[in-house]
DNA sequence: ACCTAAATTGTTTGCGCTAACAATTTTCTC
DNA sequence: GAGAAAATTGTTAGCGCAAACAATTTAGGT
């Protein structure tokens, strides 16, 4: 059986109280006493219940992380900075994964406010429909990305913004064609309205009329249906002078689809997308993207919620994250 | 304040016991109390506290998954699959990073035996230092990956046999000069033991003279410092016939350093990787590489971890997962 | 030395839940 | 319709911890 504070309690010959004050050091110990308690914790092999703290003190120390995709590099790095964030602050991250699903999202709310984690993460995908909207007790919740409305804490790169940069940063003399990839054909994601409508309004800067026949729509976020919507495309499109991926992911697929084509990047073609994800600096060619700091992402998203757990009462706030165009290979004259 | 099965109970007319029963669903409960103790749970929007059912029952629900590098795309990968597997047996999944740190992984085995996590998959990577080692008291835990010692139950693909017949197939009537990247300068992982094994194997097996120029060192297994290391090497070295790399993220970077470089692959010399990432998929050129089934390790390693919770006394077993040789563009003839 | 205040340590309760055990009601058998 | 068995529901204790409250020891001031 397990040693409890009891055991170790009786066997230093104090109070569980005082071992409890030796583990917490609030209150203060003496020396000799904190000596022995430790010693019998030691011997004991004592390692505290922390589903028992947790009931006690309301709080697991663990926060909740939701991604529609665990499979993305984006994920990847962006749970990363999280993890290394929240675990210098002394939580731990569950992670799940909605795939989209507001059905999904509002179980994790669930989950949340059934003190199994003290705060939640989430990067909602179609918020219509998501559990944010649908007036459920919210727990201390930090969104991640594009919120049309304002509804609770979020943290954000200004994807309209950035978009539209990126499509100014591609045209060039002789690239008026420019292609985007990654707008939804059925429900549209937060994020694809923004990044189209960014990208629109660069077109309209550019007096480039808008070419309903460039917008390439592609449901799945991944470089495998981005190389087969392009393929699909391509067979029966002329090949525009430039394509703005809306993630780096889907690029991947579209440079290797290309590359497959024997189309060159970026001579025949320039590609664009967007994350900056690791992998996207050493595609071949180096892809151009827009850039923005995952980890300042992270410790937003980790101030606002730590900040929210403590006090629920500030209204709902907005942290604007930098982004920046990087250009690689991908896209250079 | 929150609602409790208490008061459920009193809203419901019933007592905490019957409340208990609808939600376990073991005991019986008759149509009408169900109903009624359904409705009030909706009434009083009713949310089980999961510390406290934690608590009593010894059991968390939450699994902890330990891996190295949390920004690979393989992590992702692999984090996902056990996300799923373990949400469809009701298990939630926290996740840590271990930077390969020894003592990063014995604090993990502790909190697993603080309750807060049930059992725990861990990938660990220099074992030697491991906490697994120190004899400390194990938590139901499973391994990932290479362990040369009977510790744990551990899922594995066997590294040493990939390797080699990886090497082999990179070896082709004039491709005699087989270089690996991924050698650690440092202490050594596991993993790399055994694959740099695999490969040396295969040279004999091939007539082919063991060359310690070709072992190319890289202690961060990212594509950065693969193609940082690549990059030296080259600068002194002449161009390999192949290039073998431990991984496909190293893999990826050896790729971009290549094209940088103007060398063509695979004609000028071959790549492969091992891990099979979807980014290597569509990597230009698409990445050969070793192939195993991720739902599968999933799968297996949640099958030890649930059957050791539920029943300590098994011995240590092992489940080795099946891998392929996958032949892409990058070492095609 | 005596009293007061400060510093420690001790005692006990309850966080919310589940299940052992007990009590009650319903159903069945003849 | 009476008795027994089966099906429900009720009562209560305790999982391990932290802190409110109480008691004790120690230090400080005169």
């Amino acid at each position: 059986m397990r040693a409890t504070v009891k055991d170790v309690a009786r066997r230093a010959g104090v109070s569980p109280k005082t071992v409890s004050n030796v583990m917490n050091g609030i209150v203060p110990v003496s020396g000799p006493t904190r000596l022995r308690v430790e010693q019998a914790m030691a011997e004991l092999d004592y390692v505290p219940n922390l589903s028992a703290r947790g009931l006690r003190n309301g709080r697991s120390g663990v926060i909740g992380l939701a991604l529609p995709d665990l499979a993305t590099p984006f994920s990847a790095e962006l749970a990363q900075s999280i993890v290394e964030v929240a675990h210098a602050q002394g939580f731990s991250v569950q992670i799940e994964e909605t795939g989209s699903d507001p059905h999904r999202e509002h179980e994790l709310m669930t989950r949340a406010r059934a003190n199994l984690i003290d705060g939640l993460i989430l990067n909602p995908v179609v918020l219509k429909e998501s559990a944010v909207q649908v007036g459920v007790a919210l727990p201390p919740v930090v969104l991640l990305g594009e919120v049309t409305q304002q509804l609770a804490d979020r943290v954000f790169v200004d994807s309209f913004a950035a978009a539209r940069d990126m499509t100014l940063a591609l045209a060039r003399p002789g690239r008026r064609r420019i292609a985007v990839l990654g707008v939804n054909r059925g429900r549209q994601s937060a994020t694809a309205i923004q990044r189209a409508g960014g990208y629109e309004a660069a077109l309209d800067m550019l007096g480039i009329p808008r070419d309903e026949s460039l917008r390439i729509s592609c449901d799945s976020w991944t470089p495998a249906s981005a190389a087969e919507a392009l393929a699909e495309y391509l067979d029966s499109n002329p090949v525009p002078d430039a394509l703005f991926c809306f993630t780096d992911s889907m690029a991947l697929g579209a440079l290797n689809l290309l590359w497959k084509r024997g189309l060159r990047v970026p001579d025949d073609i320039a590609v664009a997308g967007f994350d900056d994800v690791i992998d996207g600096r050493f595609a071949v060619p180096s892809l151009t993207t827009v850039s923005f700091d995952k980890r300042a992402i992270a410790t937003e998203a980790l101030r606002l919620l730590t900040e929210r757990m403590s006090d629920r009462s500030h209204g709902q706030r907005l942290v604007e994250i930098e982004y920046e165009i990087v250009e690689r290979d991908s896209s250079r004259a």
